[in-house]
RNA sequence: GUGGUCAUGGUGUAACGGCAGCACAAGGGUUUGUGGAACCCUUUGAGGCGGUUCGAAUCCGCUUGACCACCCCA
C-alpha cells in the first residue's frame, strides 16, 4: 500500500499560481528594463553553491549559518547549500571568471528564488524571490547613490508612492572595531537596564542592540554613541558624498543611525527602502543593500570594492495585488478571438485553421473538446473574446466561416481561405 | 527556537453534543447552429491520530499545518 503523502507545499513555500504570474512578470520586466538602462548585465548563478561560500562571507557561528541555511551533503560528498542570498554567488562568479580583468566596474544583476529556513511570517517565506543588483570594482560614492536611485526608480515605475530611503554608514574595518568597543563599553555599564535579548546581543552582536524595539531599551539607545560621529575620515567623506548625490537627484531619504547590518562584509553605506505607510511598515523593507568592500577579498579574490542591493519580489507583489484589489481594476483577458466548431468535418478543419492563425501570430483560443456551440460561445464570452469564429457543418462544406462580433452580435460570413487575413484587419481596428 | 490565534467542499462561510447547510466557483442542461440574464440538475466535505460519549464538526489530548508576533534577518 502506498504511503499517503501530504498534499501540501513545504512550510513557508508557495505555489505561484497563474493568477499571480502577471505580477511577477511585471516586476521582472521593469527590473530588466531599468537595470539594463543603467548598464547592468544579467547573470544567472546556480541555485546551489558550496556551503562554505556563504559561511565565509556571512561568518560562522551565527543563526544564519547554523540554522537557517538549507545545507546538505551531496552523494559525491560535497557540502552544498541552497543559496540564501545572491551576493556571495555573484562575487564567486566575478572571481571565478576573472571579471577583474574586464573594464571596471562590472555591473551585474539577477533575479530568482532564494531559500532561508526561517519561521514564516508576514512577508517572510522560506522560498522567496529577489531582484539583485551588484557593482564590483568601484569605490566611488556615486555608485552607492546610484544603486539606491535604481531601486527607487524600479519601485517608482511600479507606481509605489510615499517611498522613503533609510540610510546609514556603518564604517569600515578602520573605524568600526573602535566604535564597536566603545558601544559595548557604553552598554555594559548599563547592562542591568537592558532587556534580556539585548543582554545576549551585547556579547553576540552588539550593533543589533541599536535595532531593539523593546520599550525599556529606547532611552539607553538614545544616549548611545552614534556611528556617524565616530567614522574615520575616509568613511565620513564617503557618507557625506553619498548624501550629497542623493540630494542632487532629490531622493527622499532619512538618516537612521540605528540601521545596521550584522555581517562582517558590510562596510560604509547601508540602506533600506520602505513604503512610508502603516501597511508598508508592517511588511518591512522592500529593498535593502549596501556596500561590501571586504567580501571579494574574504572569498579569496583580489581586494575589490563592491556595492549592491536586493528587492524582495513577494513584498512588492503583495503591495501590487493589494492595490489592484483596492482600485478594483482587474485586468481583463487578452484573448481576442475564439474559434468554435460544430460537426466532425468542422472540427477537423478547425484544427488546421488554428495552425494558420499561429503562423500569422494571431492569438486565438478554442475548446475543441466541446461539441455544443452554446457551450463554446459561453466560454468565448467568459474569456472576454471580441470575436468568435463559427465553423459549422454548412460552412465547412461551403469553405466559409462566420465572424461574430461578440459585442454587437453582428455576423459576417467570409471565405475560409480569407479568414486569417480578414481577422488581421478586424483586430487592427 | 519561543509565544498568541486558528483549522468545515475549489473558495468564502454557517449549524446547543443530535440529519453538515448556504453562497460563489466548476461541470452539465432548459428539445440539439449562437454567449452574457434567468431557471434546473450534478460533482466536490470536517488536516491526521487517539480519548470522553448512546451519539463529536462541536468537548479533551497529541500531532500536522496556517496566520501573526518574538528571536534572527544575508
Amino acid at each position: 500500500m502506498a504511503t499517503k503523502i501530504r498534499l501540501q507545499a513545504p512550510i513557508g513555500m508557495h505555489d505561484i499560481l497563474p493568477e499571480t504570474q502577471p505580477f511577477f512578470r511585471k516586476v521582472y520586466a521593469v527590473a530588466n528594463s531599468i537595470a539594463q538602462f543603467y548598464g547592468f548585465k544579467k547573470i544567472d548563478t546556480p541555485i546551489v553553491e558550496d556551503a562554505d561560500l556563504f559561511s565565509k562571507g556571512i561568518g560562522l557561528g551565527t543563526d544564519i549559518i547554523e540554522k537557517e541555511m538549507y545545507a546538505f551533503r551531496s552523494k559525491g560528498g560535497d557540502f552544498l547549500a541552497l543559496r540564501p542570498e545572491f551576493t556571495a554567488g555573484m562575487a564567486r562568479a566575478y572571481i571565478e571568471h576573472g571579471m577583474v580583468n574586464l573594464p571596471q566596474p562590472q555591473k551585474l544583476y539577477s533575479y530568482g528564488p532564494l531559500f532561508r529556513m526561517e519561521r514564516p511570517q508576514a512577508g517572510r517565506f522560506r522560498q522567496f524571490h529577489q531582484v539583485d543588483l551588484e557593482v564590483f570594482g568601484e569605490q566611488d560614492s556615486v555608485i552607492d547613490a546610484q544603486i539606491i536611485q535604481i531601486f527607487y526608480n524600479i519601485l517608482k515605475e511600479l507606481k509605489f508612492k510615499n517611498l522613503i530611503v533609510e540610510i546609514n554608514s556603518i564604517g569600515d574595518r578602520n573605524c568600526r572595531p573602535y566604535y564597536k568597543k566603545m558601544l559595548v563599553n557604553y552598554f555594559r555599564s548599563r547592562e542591568s537596564s537592558l532587556c534580556s535579548d539585548c543582554r545576549r546581543r551585547l556579547r553576540y552582536n552588539p550593533l543589533r542592540i541599536l535595532d531593539c524595539k523593546e520599550e525599556k531599551c529606547q532611552p539607553i539607545k538614545a544616549q548611545a554613541p552614534q556611528l556617524v560621529d565616530h567614522l574615520c575620515e575616509e568613511c565620513k567623506t564617503h557618507f557625506k558624498e553619498v548624501l550629497e548625490f542623493l540630494d542632487e537627484v532629490e531622493m527622499p531619504y532619512r538618516l537612521n543611525p540605528y540601521l545596521v547590518r550584522g555581517l562582517d562584509y558590510y562596510t560604509k553605506t547601508v540602506f533600506e527602502i520602505y513604503e512610508d505607510s502603516e501597511e508598508g511598515q508592517k511588511l518591512g523593507a522592500l529593498v535593502g543593500g549596501g556596500r561590501f568592500d571586504n567580501l571579494v577579498k574574504m572569498l579569496g579574490g583580489r581586494d575589490t570594492p563592491a556595492c549592491g542591493g536586493a528587492a524582495g519580489v513577494e513584498r512588492i507583489v503583495a503591495t501590487l495585488k493589494e492595490r489592484i484589489k483596492q482600485e478594483n481594476t482587474a485586468p481583463v483577458s487578452v484573448q481576442k478571438v475564439f474559434l468554435a466548431q460544430l460537426s466532425d468535418l468542422a472540427k477537423r478543419k478547425s484544427l488546421r485553421l488554428f495552425e494558420e492563425f499561429r503562423k500569422a501570430k494571431i492569438q486565438i483560443a478554442e475548446s475543441f473538446g466541446k461539441d455544443s456551440l452554446k457551450t463554446q460561445l459561453r466560454l468565448a464570452d467568459k474569456m472576454g473574446a471580441d470575436y468568435a469564429l463559427i465553423l459549422g457543418q454548412k460552412e465547412a462544406l461551403e469553405e466559409a466561416i462566420i465572424i461574430r462580433d461578440m459585442k454587437t452580435g453582428r455576423q459576417e460570413t467570409v471565405k475560409l481561405d480569407k479568414i486569417v487575413k480578414e481577422m488581421g484587419k478586424y483586430l487592427k481596428k
